[in-house]
This record gives structure tokens, C-alpha cells and sequence, in this order.
DNA sequence: CTTAATATTGACCATATGGTCTATATCTTT
DNA sequence: AAAGATATAGACCATATGGTCAATATTAAG
């Protein structure tokens, strides 16, 4: 009874797929806690009717033409309704995981799996969660750490990393370097002669085996001379 | 009785609590199906452990002394012996849990988890799986998809990102620059001579509000240039 | 104590880089 | 046809950058 008070959760659904679209809608339509306000078969279409009907959250199918799926997710957010994505997949493939969740898709669900478990993502999304199935957060994970070792083997497979030859000085000059500073201005900022610094800077190219700043700063910047960056593919 | 040939699982732990090291130990003992073949209460001691006993798993905690924890996973990786790590903590501190897993933890549990979760925990990581429990990767997915936002907002930020100002010939030259070629070099492989690359980088220059290449090609690099790689936190 | 590595500086020079101004030649758009 | 954006290029100049050689002070290592 009190439950007929309770505002239902608006939800929007795309896919490109026609039946699957309306199978969803009865499912949902029968669950009774939501209201279905919109269907579309592509993105288009869908971000009109987000806009008109402002949805809580959008069901959004990643195995779409092009790459409208991972197009959508960025577009939704940018109408910066607060609108919560929660993708829709065929199948499990890690990196349309990876690259769904890093846009900012709330959760990603199979079409394969059981309607209880849908039904159940949603309201997680709703209530502000993010929702992973077991099996895709592991598969998400495994890519994950696998990016990172990649990056990381790229970067000391070139024997060792030059960098650890750098002595301490010549590490703060790079910094700087790497700052787009200038050598007056790294000789203010150490206290030095912009003339230590030009020797300073000779052995850093000696090290780095390259002829120039930009060269040692694009060397310092793949080798992880900025720790606390990481690059990692996207 | 099948279960005695069964091979046991070998695991050590690192803790520098004691009292919880012994607490776990005698957890697991009793379970029955794994074989503790260690404990430490430090780094050092750990790593001399897993050289000896070559467990398969280590569960190690991460609320130690310095920063120990996170660099036990490095090193454990670096000794090679394939032995899975995972990270055990006092509380869900999405930074730590980020970076737990950026370096290879195969999995995260909360020390003030029931005895059955952790134990299952283990399992699933000595079955070669990854294991996060729901609380925590939900910290984790608010973190990850936190620092992509930041990311792309500070992109985009100053209005709009002024490498769209540039014209493609700009462009092409930009990216030679952020290769590290001189100007001589871009006139080479662009047909056109030294003067015209001056021009063209002056102008470059002006767009992008900056006055050497080392900063054009600092900004161009942050402000996804070679729009297939983003930065990230670590 | 001696040697080696590091940090510092000066001098000198060649070339690269960056700034400014002017001037064509295309190409597109109005 | 005229206006605007783009690509091209020369001239001139000031400064920054990079290369080389030599020298001193300090510190670390043997």
C-alpha cells in the first residue's frame, strides 16, 4: 500500500535492439517499482528524451554502431543532469568495462544474467552505488593490473631506467626542467650560477643519451621521473 | 581423509600486530586446508620468509610503519615467484585500497571482516581469482572514477582547451615538437623551410599562452594531446 | 691519505630558439 | 570582388641553448 506513495525511480532505456528494448520495459513495468519513462534505439534520440524526461537513470547499451555506447555515457554526463548510467552489455570484454566505468557508468550488467540481478543493480545505481557483478569486477581488475604492469615493464625494459644515474642535483635540475623553467630560472631557484646549471644540464643529456631539454624533459616524463604520474591507456 | 593428500596451501603473514599476526595463524590452522608456513612483523623479515618457504600467498597488512605495505607488494612482485598478495587493513581508505591494487594486490580485505570471508578471500585469490569485497570496491570505483573526473575537469577548465585554436599545419608541427625535433628536423619532414616552422611555432605559442617548446610540449601532454593517454594519480 | 664522485664556476663559441615585421599565394566565405 | 583565414617565407636581431675545456671546493669511499 504505502509502497503506491513512493515516487518510483525513473528510468530510460537504450538499445539497439528493438525487442530486447520492450522486453526490458515489460520486465521493469512488472517490477512495479519503476517507472520506465523513455525508450530509444540510439543515443540521439535517447539524449532528447533524457532531457525532457530527466530519468534517475539511463539502461545503456555499450554493443551499439560505432562506439555510441561509450559516446553516450560522455554525453549524458555532459548535460549534467546528475543522470546515473548504468551500462548494458552483451558480453564481457574488459576493455569496454575498463573504458565504460572510467567515463563514469555507475555499474555494467550482462544481458545474460538473471532479471533478479538486474533489477537489483538498478536500485543499487539508484541509491547511489556502483554496482559490478563479481565476474566483470574481476575481469575489470585483471585489465586493470594488467595495464599497469605493461606500463611499468615498458618502462625499466630499456635495460635499467637512465634516470638512476641522475645525481641529486642533476634530478632537482631536471625537475625544473621538466617545469618548462628556464636556466636563469633554475639558477634563481637553486641558488647557482647559470652556468653550474648549463654543466648541470650537459651531464643530464650525457645520461639521458638525448641532445635536448625537450627531449630530456619527453624521457624524464615516460620513465616515471614524475612518480606520482602514472599514464595508462585509454 | 582425502583431504590429508590433498596438497595444502601455503601461506604467510605479515603483520606488524603480533598479537593478530598469532590471532590469524591459529584462524587458519584450524581451518585446516591451509598450511601457515610464516609469520613476520616486518617487510624485511617477510621477504627473507617467502624466499625460504615460497608460499602462495601472502596476506599482508597494510597499516604499517612508513608506507611498508605498499611497498611490500612491490617487492614481493619483484623477487618472481609469482607469489599473489593479499592486503589486509584496519579500515577502507580509498587511496590505499587504489594503490593496493595498482600494484598487483590480488585482493583487499577489512581486518574487522568475519573469520568465514576472509578464509574465503583467500581462496578465491589462491584460485587465481581477484577479490574485493563489494564494500570496498565500491570505494574503489568512487576513487577511480574520482580521479578521472578531476582529470578530464582540469582539462577542460581554462574555458576550453586551446589546442583547439590550432590549425591542423600547427598541429602537425606541435607534434613534431613533442617528439623532440628541432626546427630544422620539422622543416625536413614537413617540405617547408626553417622560417615558415618559426612562424608557425610563434604562432603556437601565442595560442597556447606560452613561450618556449618545453612548455608548448608540457602542455600539450596535459592537456590530452596525444588523446591516448591520460594521466593518473598514484 | 688518496682517489673518485659531485657541485660549483668561468670563458669562449656555435647554433638554436624566439620575437617582430613584412609580404606572397591559396583557399574559403560572404 | 572583397575579406579573412591559412600557409608560406625572408630579413634582422636578441637571447637561450648546447658543447667544450679547465679549475676549485666538498664530500664520500677506499
Amino acid at each position: 500500500m504505502r509502497r503506491e506513495f513512493k515516487k518510483k525511480s525513473k528510468i530510460l532505456l537504450i538499445d539497439d535492439n528493438y525487442e530486447h528494448l520492450v522486453g526490458i520495459r515489460e520486465l521493469l513495468n512488472l517490477e512495479g517499482t519503476f517507472d520506465v519513462v523513455g525508450i530509444a534505439t540510439n543515443v540521439t534520440v535517447g539524449l532528447n528524451l533524457i532531457k525532457k524526461s530527466q530519468p534517475d537513470i539511463v539502461l545503456l547499451d555499450m554493443n551499439m554502431p560505432d562506439r555510441d555506447g561509450l559516446q553516450g555515457i560522455t554525453e549524458i554526463a555532459k548535460l549534467d543532469l546528475g543522470t546515473k548510467v548504468l551500462a548494458l552489455s552483451g558480453y564481457d570484454d574488459a576493455d569496454l568495462i575498463f573504458r565504460a566505468m572510467k567515463l563514469g557508468a555507475k555499474g555494467y550488467v550482462l544481458k545474460t544474467m538473471a532479471s533478479a540481478q538486474l533489477i537489483y543493480a538498478i536500485e543499487e545505481v539508484i541509491n547511489g552505488k556502483i554496482y559490478l557483478p563479481l565476474a566483470l569486477s574481476s575481469r575489470f581488475f585483471e585489465y586493470f593490473q594488467q595495464s599497469f604492469r605493461e606500463e611499468s615493464e615498458k618502462q625499466t625494459s630499456d635495460e635499467e631506467n637512465l634516470l638512476s644515474y641522475l645525481t641529486q642535483r642533476e634530478e632537482e635540475v631536471l625537475e625544473l626542467l621538466t617545469q618548462g623553467v628556464t636556466y636563469k630560472g633554475v639558477a634563481g631557484k637553486l641558488f647557482i650560477s647559470e652556468t653550474t646549471v648549463k654543466t648541470h644540464v650537459n651531464n643530464i643529456f650525457q645520461k639521458l643519451q638525448v641532445n635536448d631539454r625537450t627531449q630530456a624533459v619527453l624521457y624524464a616524463i615516460n620513465n616515471g621521473f614524475l612518480s606520482k604520474k602514472v599514464k595508462m591507456g585509454v
